[in-house]
DNA sequence: CACTTGACCTGTCCGC
DNA sequence: TGCGGACAGGTCAAGT
């Protein structure tokens, strides 16, 4: 999925794009994916205007004037697109070469059918949520009781906030320090937002080796852990996240940081540091990018 | 308790 | 060309 940086890329695009606009008609078929029933879509959120958008952990909040939020979690495949009101909008060129915008061919195909919720806005615009694989989910419920979900009950906290210090950080990830690392890292009671590949990448980044204990790894390299893994979430975030596959933004773009990972996804090739080859294996019962030579084991 | 496995789904890729 | 299996960015629940 979709990991902090993409989530936080879809939010800065959802804030900038629907704030104001009011919500005039919904279509969903797939329970699992919005299982409110139509009662409470017609009560809260058709005629509802959008306040803000939020995010915490992999999570966005569209909060609305009916004290009501839809509640996302994109999962695997999940995205959020944005379709503006644009009939009789093309030049002439565009309309003549059908290429005048490089996301035409996603945009203009959407509702396709990977698409589970539509919501409709007075203006003729239109949000599409669209999940492939069906894990992710959105919801309609009382803003107030966002806090009381489970998951944001137990959520650790935000790395990317002023006050998540290397202490911290460290303290947060002897909670497992038995565990190896990074299991940890994806644990989202320990920290909020890591997943796959900003795990492989700041790891490697720490010349760690992901199946090192955390216990067993000297405090100086948890401090360039912490480093290297805000470096990398920030970067990420300017290049409007990773596209592995699925992938997108609020307005149907792919995000170039993959251009930029120095591990993941990149098996066989040279590492960028030494130039030995990389491997992918398994930790964590996830699929592990690692540098042989460059990240060390750390064992007790 | 901590870790692993399976489940939730669809699609794609790879080997036979 | 077709079929089976493995695998894909995440999280839960259940099992060991």
């Amino acid at each position: 999925m979709p990991e902090l940086p993409e989530v936080e890329t879809v939010r800065i695009g959802l804030q900038k794009l629907l704030p104001n606009r009011i919500i005039l008609n919904t279509d969903f078929n797939w329970p699992k994916s919005f299982p409110n029933d139509a009662q409470e879509v017609e009560q809260f959120m058709l005629g509802a205007k959008v306040i803000k958008v939020r995010r915490r952990a992999k999570v966005l909040m569209i909060d609305l004037s009916s004290n009501y939020s839809l509640v996302v979690h994109l999962k695997m495949t999940g995205q959020l697109v944005f379709v503006p009101n644009m009939p009789n909008t093309k030049s002439e060129p565009e309309a003549r070469f059908g290429a005048g915008h490089p996301n035409d061919s996603l945009v203009n195909k959407l509702p396709d059918r990977s698409t589970r919720v539509i919501i409709q806005f007075v203006d003729g615009s239109h949000l599409y949520f669209n999940d492939q694989r069906k894990f992710g989910w959105m919801r309609l419920i009382p803003t107030i009781e966002i806090a009381n979900i489970d998951f944001m009950k137990t959520v650790g906290p935000e790395p990317l906030e002023p006050n998540f210090t290397k202490n911290i950080f460290i303290k947060r990830l002897m909670l497992r320090k038995k565990s190896n690392i990074k299991s940890v890292l994806l644990d989202q009671k320990i920290i909020a937002g890591v997943g796959n590949i900003y795990a492989d990448e700041s790891l490697f980044a720490a010349s760690i080796h992901p199946a090192s204990i955390v216990s067993a790894i000297p405090v100086s390299k948890l401090n360039k852990l912490h480093k290297e893994l805000l470096e990398i979430l920030r970067l990420s975030i300017k290049k409007g996240g990773s596209t592995n596959k699925n992938y997108v933004n609020a307005e149907g773009k792919k995000g170039s940081y993959m251009d930029f990972a120095k591990i993941f996804r990149r098996e066989n090739l040279p590492c960028v540091t030494c130039g030995s080859e990389i491997v992918k294996t398994r930790v964590a019962n996830r699929g592990t990018h690692i540098c042989p030579k460059c990240q060390k084991q750390y064992m007790l």
